[in-house]
DNA sequence: TTGATTGCAAAGCATTTGCATGCTA
DNA sequence: TAGCATGCAAATGCTTTGCAATCAA
């Protein structure tokens, strides 16, 4: 049986190698901001991330939620990504492998996709300018499957209003 | 020999068309704006275009030229890109087919580029999700064939600085 | 002890909105 | 003439920064 305790022992293991490398400190604030960080599924804005931070211990401020996140970023265990609606969404790699994104503009859902062809394709590209990249960003707007539905009948969803859920897929 | 005066003709025919289906008016400062749109090659952000209308028309206020970019994108004559610095920026069409992007981290040069292949490939993932797509964007981020030779020797160029030069190609 | 970290308030920026005035259709 | 468009100032929303107090190493 697998130890309950030993969840994110591995992406803990790299923030405190990234701190201490670039000397700075473990706190007690980051060590939670991760920690909740890691345990959602959803795309989250510095604030949503507050918001459920918040809950766990008031004290902590929205500054830190900003300055972790970023943190998170450098250590490369988290991903910024937008959506087109000028917030800044961040991502982690815990049980996701690196994909891309389709957004459906009806109910917000967002389709994680990943494809070795196109990944492929974009390599050859860049080697076709001698650019050298460093990474990159795919994202497909459109209506999802279910809304194609709904919105032949009905008035189209409340949208915007949805959280920006992760839709896992097995297909590659 | 090619008349001069017809340039954007057929540009301002669709302005025109859209702002009378639309129930909207045609104002000089829209038909200006335009113009000067279509006449740079550069990618733009409100306040760039802005600096160069009021060059040409002092009285022209920036809030109309951020308008004016909203009215063009929604007679797709304009299109919105992020280069992830926060800001937004403008492309428009005239001689520019689709194409997608690879933005230099050193030097700011953006590299348009078009494969058939991988439109075609995510047209495929789309429909495996049976996601009907309006549109897309596709971006990566690195280093240019200059800029890996020049960082190599001296320090890194002033990132940033640079404008947002549109550097047509013919590969596809 | 030293200097990084935190939380709060204030500042920054890009963008949008309210409103009186101007102008197109 | 009706009502869309404009320009200005003010407001907004997200994010960053200044700073004194706190805390990790």
């Amino acid at each position: 049986m697998v130890r309950k305790k030993a969840k994110f022992e591995v992406e803990k293991g790299i923030l405190l190698e990234h701190i201490q490398k670039a000397g700075l400190r473990r706190t007690s604030q980051r060590d939670l901001i991760l920690e909740i960080f890691l345990g959602t599924e959803d795309h989250l804005t510095s604030e949503d991330l507050y918001s459920l931070v918040h809950k766990k211990d008031p004290s902590v401020g929205l500054t830190t939620v900003y300055r972790t996140l970023k943190l998170l970023t450098e250590a490369g265990l988290a991903r910024e990504v937008g959506f087109g609606d000028g917030k800044t969404y961040y991502e982690h790699h815990y049980n996701h492998e690196h994909h891309d994104h389709m957004i459906c503009t009806e109910c917000g859902r967002v389709i994680e996709f990943f494809s070795p062809d196109i990944e492929a394709l974009q390599d050859e590209m860049a080697s076709n300018f001698g650019f050298r990249p460093t990474h990159h960003s795919l994202r497909m707007w459109g209506v999802c499957a279910d809304c194609q539905v709904n919105t032949a009948e009905s008035q189209s969803a409340p949208s915007g209003a949805q959280p920006r859920v992760r839709v896992k897929t097995a297909i590659n």
